[in-house]
DNA sequence: GGTATTTGACCAAA
DNA sequence: TTTGGTCAAATACC
């Protein structure tokens, strides 16, 4: 590891334990002066590790500047990346409820897995899957599904190409996409778009915040085979948002934990935090907390 | 027996 | 040559 991520690190483990001691000290309202303090510190500290990533991201853009100039003179012993595919995409990150490693997901579509890849550079393999109409509707749907490396309560799901099926699941809240004019882009279902948040191809931005679901009936790592997964019960739950961050095969997201009590919580919460970052404790203070 | 999943092989892109 | 995506035979489940 670099030496400066390692300081960015202890920065962010510093700010953590600071958070913890305030979090004490609230509960006990005659401390207000030292929180204040614990809170400049806090963010005095998420500044500095922010002006080091940035600092690295500027390095990162140098160094990939220079190595492009050198596979302009040399390009045979460099590997070059699958281009990603032109079709459009949808990723979705789906977090598994407590107990529900082997639950399931449903989007309201009959899904027919037609492979399994180990993905380089991810610990769990990723699941293709297509339409069960595909060949008596032609339906060109397909999906990706590969758990998460970094939390494995989370599926990042990748929809390419949309359903020119009729039929799908029970779900009933099901909208017609046929008359989507989204080309290539899977409709989510009402239940699904009223309970997450999608990001396309833009995950790496900070500001995409996914909503996050359980599942039933989504047999994802299937132990036996056989024996029709996706139909039956399919229930989407929303759960609470939970603290988690996902990385791999490209597929970002970010999650924040805020209380849910109505929809644009997460949103403003995150807004706030970001505009405590971005203007400092002067503004922070000023504001009503 | 019908249907779905598993998994090695094959192919195309980079 | 490596890797990701798909095919299809073998296998499992209902």
């Amino acid at each position: 590891m670099v030496m400066e991520e390692k300081l960015v690190i202890n920065e962010l483990e510093q700010g953590r334990e600071l958070a913890k001691r305030l979090m004490s000290n609230l509960k006990d309202t005659s401390s207000i002066e030292s929180s204040k303090n614990l809170i400049s510190e806090i963010l005095s500290i998420y500044q500095n590790a922010i002006s080091r990533l940035r600092v690295n991201e500027d390095d990162k853009n140098i160094l990939k500047r220079r190595s492009r100039e050198i596979d302009d003179k040399d390009t045979r012993n460099i590997f070059k990346k699958r281009k990603i595919s032109e079709k459009k995409t949808e990723k979705v990150s789906f977090i598994v409820g407590a107990g529900q490693e082997k639950g399931s997901i449903d989007d309201g579509y009959c899904w027919r897995k037609y492979g399994q890849k180990e993905i380089h550079g991810s610990i769990n393999p990723r699941g293709y899957f297509r339409c069960t109409h595909r060949f008596t509707q032609k339906c060109l749907a397909v999906k990706q599904v590969q758990k998460s490396d970094t939390d494995p309560s989370i599926f990042e799901v990748k929809y390419v190409g949309s359903h020119t099926c009729n039929n799908n699941t029970t779900s009933p809240t099901k909208v017609d996409t046929v008359t989507e004019k989204q080309e290539d882009i899977v409709k989510p279902t009402k239940t699904e778009e009223a309970a997450m948040m999608m990001s396309l191809e833009d995950l790496e931005s900070k500001k995409n915040i996914f909503r996050t679901f359980s599942f039933s009936n989504y047999e994802f790592e299937n132990a036996g085979g056989g024996g029709g997964g996706w139909k039956g019960n399919n229930i989407f739950q929303e759960n609470q948002l939970s603290p988690a961050t996902t990385s791999g095969s490209g597929i970002t997201s970010e999650i924040l934990t805020a209380p849910v009590e109505n929809s644009e919580t997460a949103d403003s919460y995150f807004s706030s935090l970001d505009n405590i970052i971005e203007f400092g404790q002067d503004w922070f203070w000023s504001c009503d907390i």
